[in-house]
DNA sequence: CTGTGTTCCTGTTCGC
DNA sequence: TGCGAACAGGAACACA
């Protein structure tokens, strides 16, 4: 599931919990996710207080009193469940089956609990010290954040400058604008009718008006604001973290829709899928140039 | 610098 | 109904 929006999502449903609270231990179901767990995980942790929960791209960051960050990436199908607090002498809470694929558990002192489940075991989480983040290879080549105020259509012809890989190539690199993954890509090129096979660089020749990347620029914090603003996409089981589903998925125009008619009003175009770099993407060739 | 393919895993869906 | 293949939100890597 995770995206800009699903992992802001997740934030957002988090940050009650963690921030401010401490941690009264954290219970490890397996030695690895994607990664071994780092050495003394679990110790490190004890006893520390969260600061903040933040956001990085798709990575969520907490940071500890300690100035430790605990930093976690959900792949491609991690979720955070929160329990409710078990009331005083419940066995039940503690001592019941954990369902499947719970690997990480965190129990604050408030006696709140956040489960971390994720099937495919392609997310994994890292402590880091709080000087290290930045020069860490997985943040240091991050590009801008796609809903900061830093992203305009200038920013953008920066980056698609002189480069010759196919425009959903260019969005979907972490390098370029971190953030982004296959639907909202798909969707954003699509409310700027910007065809996903066209070179990226012929966006943004010098001199070039910048019409096209003002709409793309656009479209890209427009589809990601909305779409946070509904709890993100539930595809398939995906869950925020209060268990109730997320409905973007309801207002994908192009993603997953192949053969649908074209949304774009007054367009007979079809939504077309094809493969890009083995995944699939789903655009109107009609109305998308 | 490119794009492509592979890899890490498991679960779901689709075609036969 | 069963069974195998294809495919899935990410991202690093090797390779041509």
């Amino acid at each position: 599931m995770p995206e800009l929006p699903e992992v802001e999502t997740v934030r957002r449903g988090l940050a009650p919990i963690f921030e401010g609270s401490s941690i009264f231990g954290v219970e490890l179901r397996r030695a690895d996710l994607r990664f071994p767990f780092p050495p003394n995980f679990q110790a490190r942790l004890k006893g520390r207080r969260v600061a903040t929960l933040r956001r990085r791209a798709k990575y969520l960051v907490a940071e500890l009193d300690n100035d430790d960050a605990l930093i976690m990436h959900l792949g491609m199908s991690g979720s955070f469940r929160i329990d409710a607090a078990p009331l005083p002498g419940d066995f039940h809470f503690s001592r019941s089956k954990h369902p499947a694929h719970d690997h990480v558990v965190f129990n604050f002192e408030s006696g709140a609990r956040v489960t971390y489940n994720d099937p495919r075991r392609f997310g994994f989480m890292l402590l880091l010290a709080g000087k290290e983040i930045d020069a860490h290879p997985l943040f240091a080549k991050l590009g801008m954040e796609p809903l900061d105020p830093a992203m305009s259509a200038g920013a953008l012809a920066r980056i698609l400058q002189g480069r010759a890989t196919p425009l959903k190539s260019a969005l979907l690199d972490q390098k370029n604008i971190a953030g982004l993954g296959n639907i909202y890509v798909c969707e954003a090129l699509h409310r700027a009718r910007l065809s996903p096979l066209r070179i990226a660089g012929s966006l943004a020749a010098s001199g070039k008006p910048l019409k096209a990347l003002e709409r793309l620029s656009t479209s890209i914090k427009a589809v990601l604001t909305e779409a946070i603003e509904a709890g993100g996409s539930s595809l398939r089981d995906h869950r925020q973290t209060d268990g109730s589903l997320g409905y973007f998925q309801h207002n994908f125009r192009v993603y997953d829709r192949e053969n649908a008619p074209c949304p774009t009003p007054g367009c007979k175009g079809l939504v077309a899928r094809v493969t890009q770099a083995g995944r699939s993407t789903f655009y109107c060739p009609a109305c998308q140039k």
